[in-house]
RNA sequence: GCCCGGGUGGCGGAACUGGUAUACGCGUACGACUCAAAAUCGUAUGUCGCAAGGCAUGUGGGUUCGAUUCCCACCCCGGGCACCA
C-alpha cells in the first residue's frame, strides 16, 4: 500500500528545501559546463497571477529542467516589468500611491509564482520601477541622446479634449474617448523619438542568420517594410510649388492622377479658391479618423484641389486629389495613380472619372483597354511594358531600373530607399514611468542630465488626474532639484519613457544585477548573452522584438555589448482560453484562478496539463478543459503508485520501451513539444503497471519525469532511497541498440487502399514481403484474378500493389 | 484594408523526410466492484452500413503508385497594425 498524492505538502517541503540550498541560482563562472540562457518575457504587475502567467512561464521551465540534468549551466531569471500606465489608471480610479499598488502586487505575485516550484533564479530579479534598475534605462537614453539616436520630433497621436490626455488606440472605441465618451482628435504632438530607422537595414539583414521560426522573421521584414523606388518632382501647373511623389512601380506612363494626403503641406496652396469649402471639410472629417479606420475603407474616397500636375513622360496634365487613405508619413504624403496598375487607383479613377491606360500586359496577353477591375494587372505578376514608349516591350520585372536611370538622367527624380518603419517615439505624458534626465536650458535647448545625478528621481509630489498638462510638469520638487542643480531658469523635461524602453534593454541586467558602476560589464554578457531560447507572446513579434534588437545593436556599436542579436532562439506561444472557448475574463465569467487550481489539484498537475495541451511555440488558442486537468491529475496518481509495480524481472518489452520514451521524451523537449513527450510518458506508465518494471527503469522514469512534475518527482526520488535532488540529477541516455523494434508492422495496400498488415522483419526484401502478402488470406482475395501491373516496396513502411 | 498564423472525431490534439489518418488524454456508452453513489478497474467509441464495403483531415481542382503533408484557387477563424504590455 502506498500513501496518498498529498500534493500540499510535497510542494511545501521541496519548495522550501529548493530555496534554502539555493538550488537553481548560477553564479557567472559556468565551471567548465555549456551554458545556456533561457529567458520568458517578463511580467507586468497587474494585480494577480492568471492562468496564462502559468502557461508562459511554467512550461519553460521544463526546458530548463531539462537542459540542467542534461549538464548544461543554465539561467533562467524572473522580474517584474512594473513602470506602465495600469498602475497610473488605477491609481487615478481609486485614489491609490501607484508605486504602492505596483509593489503590493508584485509581493503578491512573487509568492504565487513561488507556488509555480519553476527553477528561477530569484537572486538576479529585476523590477523596473526601481531606481537602482532605471538609473541604467536614463543612462541608455542619454548615450542615445549623445550619439544623436535620440532627437525632438513631432509625431500623431490620439488625443482626448475632455480628459485632456492621449490616448492609446486601444482606449479609443468607435473614434471616442473609452472613459469619458468624446469625440477623439489627432494632433500632431512634439516628441522625444529615436532614430531606430537608421538601424533599418541591419535589423532587416541580420534576420538571415537567426534561429528564429520563420513567420516571425517575415513579420518584422514586413514591419520594416524596406522599398527601393525614387522620388519624382511634379511641376504644378500655373505654380512655382514642386509636389514629390514616391513610387516603387515603373507606370509613369499610366499616371493619371496624383494624391495628396489632407495634411500634406500643401494641400491648402493647391487647393483652388471654388474648391476651398470641399477640401476643408474633407480635411476635418479625416481629422477625426485614425490611421486603421483612413486605411482601412473599403471605398476609397476623395476631394479634388483643382490643380494639375505635369507628367514628365507624357505631358499630360494630371489632377491633383486630396484623400485621407495617403498619409502624411508614409513615403512623401503623395502619390501618383495609375488605375491600369493597381486595384485601388482603378477604383478611385473609375469612380471619379479620371483616365485609365493599360501599361503592363499580363501572361493572358490581354493588350485591350481596361474597363473592369478584373483587367488590371497589378504589381508582383509577370508581365510585359505597353504604351510606354521608351520601355515598350521591356519585362515588367525589369522596367523599374530603367525608369529610375532614366529619370535621374533626365533631373526629374532621384532613387530614395524608404521603410515603413517609424522612429521610436518613447516620451509619454505620463506619471508612472522612467523620468526623462534630461534638462532645458533658458534657452529652451535640451541637456543630458550628468551621471552624477541619476538616478533622476521621478518625484512624489505630484498630482497624476490629467489635465492636459504632463503630471510631472506639476511637480514643485522637480523644478526645485533642477533650479538647484543647473541655475535660475532650467526646466526640467516632464515626460516619462515608453516601457518598451525598459524592456529593450532587462535581459542585459539580468546578467549583472547588481552592478553599481555599469549597466552590465562585458564579463557578464558574454558569460550568457546571446540568449539561447525567447519565450513570450506572439503580440511582441514586431514592436518589443524589435526594439530589444535594435537597443543591442546600439550598445554593441558602442562597444558596451558583447552580440549584435540578443535572442538566438525566438518561440512564440499561444493562449489559454476559458472554458466556454472565449477570452478568459471577468465579465465572461469564464476566468479560471490558477490558485484555485494548485491548491485543489497540485502545482505539477497544472504544469502538466498546460503543457499537454498542445505543442507549444504554434501559436494557438486553447480552451481551459476541466476534464482534461483532471485526467493529468489521474496521471500523477499513477505514477504517485507506480513504485508498486516494481519487480526483479522486466520483460524487455517494457526495457526497449523505457528506451524509446527517453529518447522521444528528449527530442520532443529540444522542439517544445511538450505534450508528445507527455503522451510518451503515458504510454510507458500504461505498459509498466501492466507488466512491471524494474527498480533501475522506475528511477530513469522519474528522472524523466522530473522536469514536468518537479516536486512529485523529487518526493518519490527521496522515498526511492535517493539522494536530494533529482533536480541535479543525470540525464538518462537512450541506449539505442534497444530503439529500433525487430519486426515492423507495414501496411499493405491495393491500388492505394490500405488492405492489410503484414508483419516483416525491416530488412526483408521485395520478393519475401510479397510472398508474405499473398499468402494473407485477406489481401490474396484482392488479387485473385487480377493482373499485377507495379509494386511499390518502402522497406519498414509500405508494400503498394498496383492491380489491374 | 495590410501583414502573420490556423482549419483533422463530440472536445484538446497525434501522424518522422509524401507511406496503415485519428497516438495520448478528455468525454460518452456498457460492464465489474458497491446496499447505493463517488472513486477505481475492464471493454467499446470517426462516420454510414446487419455485413461486405463505402465515405472522411475547411471547400474545389492539380501533381503522385500513394497527399493532413507539395502546387493553384476559394471560404472561414485567430493575432498584429506603432501611447495596453
Amino acid at each position: 500500500m502506498h500513501k496518498k498524492f498529498d500534493h500540499k505538502t510535497i510542494e511545501k517541503k521541496w519548495q522550501k528545501r529548493w530555496r534554502d540550498e539555493k538550488v537553481y541560482e548560477v553564479a557567472n563562472d559556468h565551471k567548465g559546463k555549456k551554458k545556456r540562457y533561457i529567458l520568458t518575457e517578463y511580467p507586468y504587475p497587474s494585480g494577480n497571477l492568471h492562468i496564462g502567467h502559468w502557461y508562459a512561464f511554467a512550461v519553460p521551465d521544463i526546458l530548463v529542467r531539462a537542459k540542467r540534468m542534461q549538464g548544461e549551466h543554465v539561467m533562467y531569471p524572473v522580474g517584474f516589468d512594473s513602470f506602465g500606465l495600469p498602475a497610473e489608471n488605477a491609481a487615478i480610479k481609486n485614489k491609490l500611491d501607484p508605486k504602492k499598488w505596483t509593489y503590493e502586487n508584485i509581493d503578491r505575485m512573487t509568492a504565487q509564482l513561488e507556488s509555480m516550484g519553476n527553477s528561477y533564479d530569484w537572486s538576479r530579479a529585476v523590477r523596473t520601477s526601481d531606481p537602482d534598475y532605471y538609473r541604467w534605462t536614463q543612462w541608455l537614453f542619454l548615450q542615445l541622446f549623445k550619439n544623436n539616436l535620440a532627437y525632438r520630433g513631432t509625431s500623431m497621436v490620439n488625443w482626448c479634449p475632455l480628459c485632456k490626455t492621449v490616448l492609446a488606440n486601444e482606449q479609443v472605441v468607435g473614434g471616442k474617448c473609452e472613459r469619458c465618451g468624446s469625440e477623439v482628435e489627432h494632433r500632431e504632438m512634439p516628441q522625444w523619438l529615436l532614430r531606430i530607422t537608421d538601424y533599418a537595414d541591419r535589423l532587416i539583414d541580420d534576420l538571415d542568420a537567426l534561429n528564429w521560426p520563420e513567420p516571425i522573421k517575415e513579420s518584422q521584414r514586413n514591419w520594416i517594410g524596406r522599398s527601393e523606388g525614387i522620388n519624382i518632382d511634379y511641376t504644378i501647373v500655373g505654380s512655382d510649388e514642386v509636389l514629390t511623389c514616391f513610387t516603387t512601380t515603373p507606370v509613369n506612363f499610366g499616371a493619371s492622377f496624383i494624391v495628396i494626403a489632407p495634411e500634406h503641406p500643401l494641400t491648402a496652396k493647391l487647393t483652388t479658391k471654388e474648391n476651398e469649402e470641399t477640401a476643408k471639410t474633407y480635411t476635418e472629417a479625416s481629422a477625426k479618423k485614425n490611421e486603421m479606420e483612413r486605411t482601412g475603407q473599403k471605398e476609397k474616397t476623395g476631394v479634388f484641389t483643382g490643380s494639375y500636375a505635369i507628367n514628365h513622360v507624357t505631358g499630360e496634365h494630371m489632377p491633383i486629389w486630396i484623400a485621407d487613405f495617403v498619409l502624411k508619413d508614409v513615403g512623401t504624403g503623395a502619390v501618383q495613380g495609375c488605375p491600369g496598375h493597381d486595384k485601388r487607383d482603378f477604383q478611385f479613377a473609375k469612380k471619379y472619372g479620371i483616365s485609365i491606360r493599360r501599361v503592363v500586359v499580363g501572361p493572358d496577353n490581354d493588350t485591350s483597354d481596361i474597363v473592369s477591375e478584373d483587367q488590371v494587372v497589378e504589381k508582383g505578376t509577370q508581365g510585359r511594358m505597353i504604351n510606354s514608349g521608351f520601355l515598350d516591350g521591356v519585362d515588367f520585372a525589369d522596367a523599374m531600373e530603367k525608369t529610375k536611370d532614366y529619370f535621374e538622367s533626365k533631373g526629374w527624380g532621384k532613387r530614395v530607399v524608404r521603410y515603413k518603419l517609424r522612429d521610436w517615439s518613447v516620451g509619454r505624458q505620463r506619471y508612472w514611468g522612467c523620468p526623462i534626465p534630461i534638462v532645458y536650458d533658458p534657452e529652451g535647448l535640451p541637456h543630458a542630465v550628468p551621471d552624477e545625478h541619476l538616478p533622476w528621481l521621478l518625484p512624489e509630489d505630484v498630482d497624476f488626474t490629467p489635465t492636459g498638462e504632463p503630471p510631472l510638469a506639476k511637480s514643485e520638487a522637480l523644478k526645485k532639484r533642477t533650479v538647484e542643480i543647473f541655475g535660475e531658469g532650467w526646466t526640467p523635461e516632464v515626460e516619462t519613457l515608453d516601457t518598451f524602453v525598459d524592456s529593450s534593454w532587462y535581459f542585459l541586467r539580468y546578467t549583472d544585477p547588481k552592478n553599481t558602476e555599469v549597466f552590465a560589464t562585458t564579463e557578464a554578457q558574454g558569460a550568457w548573452m546571446p540568449i539561447d531560447a525567447y519565450f513570450g507572446g506572439a503580440e511582441h513579434t514586431t514592436m518589443h522584438l524589435l526594439y530589444a534588437r535594435f537597443v543591442q545593436k546600439v550598445l554593441c556599436d558602442m562597444g558596451l555589448a558583447t552580440v549584435p542579436e540578443p535572442f538566438t532562439v525566438r518561440v512564440n506561444r499561444g493562449l489559454v482560453l476559458g472554458p466556454d472557448g472565449n477570452k478568459m475574463s471577468k465579465s465572461k465569467g469564464n476566468v479560471i484562478d490558477p490558485d484555485e487550481q494548485v491548491s485543489r489539484l497540485g502545482a505539477d498537475t497544472v504544469k502538466i496539463y498546460l503543457a499537454f495541451m498542445g505543442p507549444y511555440g504554434e501559436v494557438t488558442n486553447y480552451p481551459w478543459d476541466m476534464g482534461g486537468i483532471a485526467g493529468t491529475r489521474r496521471f500523477l496518481e499513477r505514477v504517485h503508485g507506480l513504485g508498486a509495480h516494481v519487480h526483479e524481472n522486466e520483460p524487455r518489452d517494457v526495457t526497449s520501451l523505457l528506451h524509446r520514451t527517453v529518447d522521444k521524451v528528449t527530442r520532443d523537449i529540444e522542439h517544445f513539444k511538450f505534450n508528445t513527450a507527455i503522451s510518451a510518458m503515458m504510454i510507458f506508465i500504461n505498459a509498466a503497471e501492466k507488466d512491471g518494471l524494474s527498480e533501475e527503469s522506475y528511477k530513469t522514469f522519474l528522472k524523466l519525469l522530473a522536469p514536468f512534475a518537479p516536486h512529485l518527482a523529487e518526493e518519490l526520488w527521496e522515498t526511492a532511497g535517493e539522494s536530494f535532488s533529482i533536480h541535479q540529477a543525470t540525464w538518462p541516455l537512450a541506449d539505442k541498440s534497444l530503439l529500433t523494434e525487430e519486426t515492423a508492422t507495414i501496411a499493405v495496400q491495393i491500388n492505394g487502399k490500405a488492405r492489410g498488415t503484414i508483419e516483416v522483419s525491416a530488412d526483408t526484401e521485395e520478393e519475401s514481403a510479397m510472398d508474405i502478402a499473398k499468402a494473407h488470406k485477406h489481401i490474396a482475395g484482392y488479387l485473385d484474378g487480377k493482373t499485377i501491373t507495379r509494386v511499390v516496396y518502402v522497406p519498414g513502411k509500405i508494400l503498394n500493389i498496383i492491380v489491374r
